[in-house]
DNA sequence: GTCTATAGCGCGATAGAC
DNA sequence: GTCTATCGCGCTATAGAC
C-alpha cells in the first residue's frame, strides 16, 4: 500500500548508512508532515492546499517538506495510504461466527468512533471520492471491493439462516458508511442545524444510538 | 437568496435600456455558464476549477464569463444559490397532516431522485460542507435550521401520537440526508464496489428500496 | 457585447550556500 | 540534513481594439 519508497540521492558511505539518530529525526519529521498534511488537505482540498501551509503547520521550512516528499502529489498519496489502512480495519467485527446484532452494533460504533477521532482522515477520503477517486480507483475496485464482497457474503449467510430480514447487503453497507461518516464529513452542516459550536461526546453517542436503533430494528434485530 | 445583481456598467441611453433580444441572449448565456460551472465545480472543487474550463464547457470565450460574473467567487455563489433553493423544496412532503409512512417514503424518494438527476448540484454542496461551509454558513444556521426545526416538530408530533417509534428527529434527518446523497456524492466508491461503470435507474431503485425498508421498519412503520 | 493579448501574482519546486 | 532566495508556470482578471 505504501506509495513512498525513498530513494537515497546522497553519496553512499561504508558502514551503516543512516545512523540511528538520523533515522529517528526522519521518522519524527515525516510523521509531523503527514499529520499536518492530513489536516490541511481535509480543510482545503487537494488543489486548495498549499505546501507552505502544510510546512508551517508541521513546524518545518517549506523546502524541507519537499526534501521528504518530492511533490505535493506524492505527499497526498502517502496521506491517503494511511487512511485506506484505517478504513479496511474497521470491518473486523463482521464475521460469520459473530452474533449479527452485536456485530453490526460494533461496526456502527467503530465507524462512528473513527468519525469522532479521525475527522480529517474521513474528510480527505470523502474529498477524494467526491472528485472521482482519481488516486484510489484501483484500491476501490480491488482490495476494498473484495473485502466488501466478503462481508456481504457473511450478511447473506445470516439472512439465509433467518437471523436477519432480507436486505441487499451492499446497499446496507453504503447506508452504514454514509450514516456514520456524515458526522465527520459534514459536521459544518450538523453543527449549524443543531446550533452548536462543535460536536461532543454526547452528540456522537446520540448519533450512534440513533443509527443503531434504526438499522437494528430495520433489520428485525430489535423489538 | 440571489447573490448576483448585475450593475450596469455601460453608458445609459434613453428608451427601454436593454432590448428584449439582448435580455434573451443574456439569460441564455447566464444559464449556460451556470450549468457548466456546476459541473466543473462538482468535479474539480472550487480551487481546482478554472474559469477557462468553465468557459470552454459553456461554449463561450473566457473573458465573456468574466463579463457576466465578475469573479470566480461570484459565479460560485450563484451556483450555490440555485442549489440551496432545490434543497429546501425537497422537504415538502413532511407535514403534520400527512400519513407518516407515505410522507417519509416520499421524502426518501424525492432526495434519491435529486441524487440521480442533479448529482453535480449535490457534489458542489457536499464539497462546500466538507470544507467548512464558508459560503453558506449563514444559510445553514438560518433558513435551513428553521426549516429543519419545523420538520422535526412534525416528527415529534407523530411520535407523541404513537404513530412512530421514538427517535431523535434531527439525527433521523442527518441519516436520511447521508443515505440518499451518498449515491450522488460518492458514486465513485459505489460503482467501484459494485463493479459497474455507472449507476442506472435500477441501482437507484434498489437504493431507495433499501433505505426505505431500513428506515420505515426501523421506525416501526412496517411489518 | 465580443474577444485577443497581457498584466499580475500565488504557488510548486529547486539551486546552492551553509 | 537545513534553509534562503528565486525561478517559472498557470491561473484570475482586465485593458483595449473591434
Amino acid at each position: 500500500m505504501r506509495t513512498e519508497k525513498k530513494k537515497r540521492a546522497t553519496k553512499r558511505r561504508s558502514g551503516p548508512p543512516p545512523t540511528a539518530k538520523k533515522l529517528a529525526i526522519r521518522r519524527e519529521n515525516v510523521a509531523r508532515i503527514l499529520e499536518a498534511a492530513e489536516a490541511v488537505f481535509a480543510t482545503r482540498g487537494f488543489s486548495g492546499a498549499t505546501t507552505a501551509e502544510i510546512a508551517e503547520r508541521a513546524g518545518i521550512p517549506k523546502p524541507n517538506l519537499h526534501y521528504y516528499f518530492r511533490t505535493k502529489q506524492a505527499l497526498y498519496r502517502a496521506v491517503l495510504d494511511d487512511i485506506l489502512t484505517l478504513w479496511l480495519d474497521a470491518t473486523s467485527s463482521i464475521v460469520a461466527e459473530a452474533e449479527p446484532k452485536a456485530a453490526l452494533r460494533a461496526y456502527i460504533e467503530a465507524k462512528m468512533a473513527y468519525s469522532r477521532t479521525r475527522p480529517f482522515a474521513s474528510k480527505v477520503f470523502a474529498n477524494e471520492l467526491l472528485h472521482g477517486a482519481p488516486a484510489v480507483k484501483g484500491f476501490l475496485g480491488g482490495a476494498m471491493r473484495r473485502l466488501v464482497d466478503d462481508k456481504a457474503k457473511v450478511i447473506e449467510g445470516w439472512i439465509a439462516a433467518g437471523r436477519l430480514q432480507p436486505i441487499d447487503p451492499h446497499h446496507l453497507f453504503f447506508v452504514l458508511w454514509a450514516a456514520t461518516q456524515t458526522y465527520a464529513d459534514f459536521d459544518a452542516q450538523i453543527t449549524a442545524v443543531l446550533g452548536k459550536r462543535s460536536l461532543g461526546e454526547a452528540d456522537f453517542a446520540q448519533a450512534a444510538e440513533t443509527v443503531s436503533a434504526l438499522v437494528l430494528r430495520g433489520l428485525g434485530l430489535k423489538a
